[in-house]
RNA sequence: GGCGGAAUAGCUCAGUUGGCCAGAGCACACGGUUCAUACCCGUGGUGUCGAGAGUUCGAAUCUCCCUUCCGCUACCA
């Protein structure tokens, strides 16, 4: 134990999961990623610690457990349970997972809210100016439309809602110059420049964190109608985890830890942690953690992945298929530095027979098998040499340097990729030497001794390396080579292979082939079933869906509303925007422009020709720079999915809807 | 609309401060081999290094301009 406290300590996080459903093979990606680099600096001899887990508070959580008939902390326990599962299937190595309901936990987010308050930093406001009561929603004055809601066209008040807001200004420029002083702060660069040129530059708005309009949150103590809104509860779990106290009573294990080496996290929220994050930790008086990284997203090549499509891959189901550390192998392969990677069944199959299988496991065998044939499992240096030899040892010396390399720039398939050099140049050497050659002369049975012991000695040294990526594979090959995992420190030396050692006398497939074709009819079958399931559920649930009800009105009101059928007569895409059209409507004898954010779901052709309902009086406004005289209507599900309002007979343009 | 990035072999991408015939993996074709999971090894590219112009003895690499894609952000009646 004494020895641990030598070790310098290494402490990296992933992103608490959202507890709201079962997490996609996306998702899985970041704590595979982040354990493979935990792994990796474990054997580098460092005191790692590994924490993950779960965010359990907000609106959308509270509405599923209500929708589900339970509440929701059994909701969340739920969930909790179901990602802790997924995480151990995929063999993470975590030592902590963090639960933002953990006692703990809340009781240090409130504490923090209270000394972030009872300091100034936070503030009790509202919601600047506008306010539109029906709608029960605030807005921007910006977002205004000649002073009035942009919904419903009703005047706007000021200032309704209370909330506490921190002060983000404040210590904007401290966290600019950090930035500007720690280049690796930000991981991938290019992000840093869209943080600073988006959010710092222009000036930070002040956060909201607190809400009344739902419950299933940290309570604010002092302020018990408000519970703490996402950041500041979720955020936080990076230092309650490992025993921060607000009180500055912090643990041995948080002055050990803190600050943390690294934050892995998806890029869709580097925002929150290097802009909202590091300014609370200031505002705590806490040093800023050393590096956060933003990984790219790993896509489906067939289709977006989406929960509504049914097609969305799960670790679980690929693990049923692959095995473990093929798809850890793939996630980690497939995923560059900072672009999306891809992936589907096809490139999955692809990996495993050309790398895992061709490559590795097939190098594997047939080593083993040779010894067995030509030594009965014996493996002896022959103490021959020659230039195959050198270059095989130069190789997979440099390559061992390589994989330190590569990942301390968190290059972590560039890490893999280098692994597997080692494996190929071994395949070569094969070629190069000749064992079944060799074998036939007795005179060159020094030589055949040899060459099977430096392949075993390769060998080793590969699948060891293997062990912070393929945890399992890495184990088994070791095993059928009968030795133990070597140590980083002791990888600058090609040799150590214990000479007359035996290796199994039945070597097992590390990797079968696959037949893509096999695999494309499972995946059929299964997904037929998943489909049948699917619709079942669809056809029950599809007696409606509710919408937020809005204040009743007078005739009066409604009669005020002019609605015609508009013919479209020509459409185009607006320049420079991404989700507006823009319709010449003829409406009667006259022809109106109107602009409408529908362009992801209408194609400028198929516009042309429709007849739909327009709101005809609404005062002209002007959208991206092009002059909208009224709105065309849409039907809109749950999904966001838009559908024209289109009459049931025909109508002539002009027509007045009543 | 604002800011930033990228365009290199059929596909996915490397190419450090401008300089040795522009590279790797996959896929494809041919050849070799048989220890092995029909595997492994070798050989094979007339690639306009997105278009155009410029700087230079010399540019994929620097400058300008154009085109196309992407990211973040704003807007989205």
């Amino acid at each position: 134990m004494c020895k641990d406290s030598n070790k310098k300590p290494y402490y990296i996080t992933t992103a608490i999961a959202y507890a709201s459903g079962k997490p996609h093979i996306g998702n899985t990606y970041e704590a595979v990623l982040a354990d493979a680099i935990a792994r990796f600096k474990r054997e580098e001899g460092y005191d790692v610690f590994f924490q993950t887990g779960t965010d359990e508070h907000g609106q959308k959580i509270e509405e599923k457990a209500a929708a589900a008939g339970i509440t929701p902390k059994e909701f969340v326990d739920q969930a909790a349970d179901q990602i802790k599962t997924i995480w151990d299937l995929v063999n993470t190595s975590y030592d902590k997972f963090i639960r933002t309901t953990d006692p703990q936990h809340e009781e240090q987010v409130q504490k923090i809210f209270k000394k972030l308050y009872d300091q100034g930093d936070i503030y009790k406001g509202y919601y600047e100016g506008l306010y539109c009561t029906p709608c029960e929603s605030f807005f921007t004055e910006s977002q205004l439309v000649d002073g009035k809601c942009p919904d419903c066209g009703r005047e706007v008040q000021p200032a309704k809602e209370e909330a506490y807001f921190f002060r983000m200004s404040k210590y904007a420029d401290r966290l600019i110059q950090h930035i500007n002083e720690n280049p690796d702060f930000i991981q991938p660069v290019s992000r840093k420049n869209e943080m600073m040129n988006n959010f710092l530059l222009p000036g930070l708005q002040d956060l909201c964190v607190s809400r009344t309009t739902f419950t299933w949150g940290i309570p604010v103590t002092f302020d018990p109608r408000h519970v703490t809104y996402v950041w500041l509860d979720a955020l936080t779990n990076y230092i309650t985890g490992i025993g921060y106290d607000c009180d500055g009573k912090n643990t041995d294990q948080f002055s050990k830890l803190w600050p943390a080496d690294l934050h892995l996290i998806g890029k869709d929220i580097i925002r929150f942690h290097t802009i909202y994050w590091p300014i609370f930790l200031m505002a705590l008086n806490v040093p800023l953690p050393k590096q956060v990284f933003g990984h790219p997203w790993l896509l489906q090549g067939d289709g977006k992945m989406s929960k509504s499509k049914g097609n969305v891959l799960y670790a679980d189901t690929l693990v049923d298929f692959f095995g473990v550390d093929a798809v850890r192998y793939f996630v980690l392969h497939e995923m560059p530095f900072d672009n999306d990677g891809i992936i589907s069944w096809e490139l999955m199959v692809e990996r495993m027979n050309s790398d895992l299988a061709n490559i590795l496991g097939n190098l594997v065998n047939r080593t083993i098998s040779m010894s067995n044939k030509y030594f009965e499992g014996a493996v002896t240096d022959g103490g021959t040499t020659d230039a195959f030899d050198e270059d095989l040892k130069a190789v997979v010396l440099e390559e061992v340097k390589k994989v330190g390399e590569k990942m301390e720039k968190l290059r972590v398939a560039d890490a893999m990729t280098s692994i597997f050099n080692i494996f190929r140049r071994s395949n070569k050497y094969i070629d190069e030497t000749s064992p079944w050659a060799l074998a036939k002369d007795e005179a060159s049975k020094a030589r055949l001794e040899t060459v099977l012991y430096n392949l075993t000695e390769a060998i080793t040294i590969g699948a060891s390396l293997l062990t912070s990526f393929m945890p399992e594979t890495s184990a088994k090959i070791l095993s059928q080579l009968n030795t133990t995992k070597r140590e980083l420190s002791q990888m600058n030396e090609f040799g150590l292979y214990p000479s007359g050692n035996k290796v199994t006398d039945k070597p097992e497939i590390l990797f079968a082939r696959m037949d893509i074709k096999e695999v494309m009819e499972k995946v059929e079958a299964m997904n037929a079933v998943v489909e049948d399931a699917k619709e079942e559920k669809e056809s029950q649930a599809d007696d409606g869906i509710d919408i937020e009800a809005k204040a009743e009105i007078e005739y009066e009101d409604f009669a005020k509303l002019q609605f015609q059928v508009g013919e479209i007569i020509a459409c185009e895409a607006v320049a420079k925007s991404k989700k507006l059209l823009c319709s010449k409507v003829k409406i009667g004898s006259q022809v109106k422009q109107i602009v409408s954010g529908i362009k992801a779901h209408y194609s400028p052709e198929e516009m042309v020709g429709k007849k739909v309902m327009v709101v005809v009086n609404l005062k002209p406004a002007k959208l991206a720079g092009v002059l909208s005289e009224g709105m065309l209507l849409c039907a809109e599900d749950a999904q966001g999915n838009l559908s024209l309002m289109i009459p049931e007979k025909a109508m002539p343009a002009g027509a007045e809807i009543c």
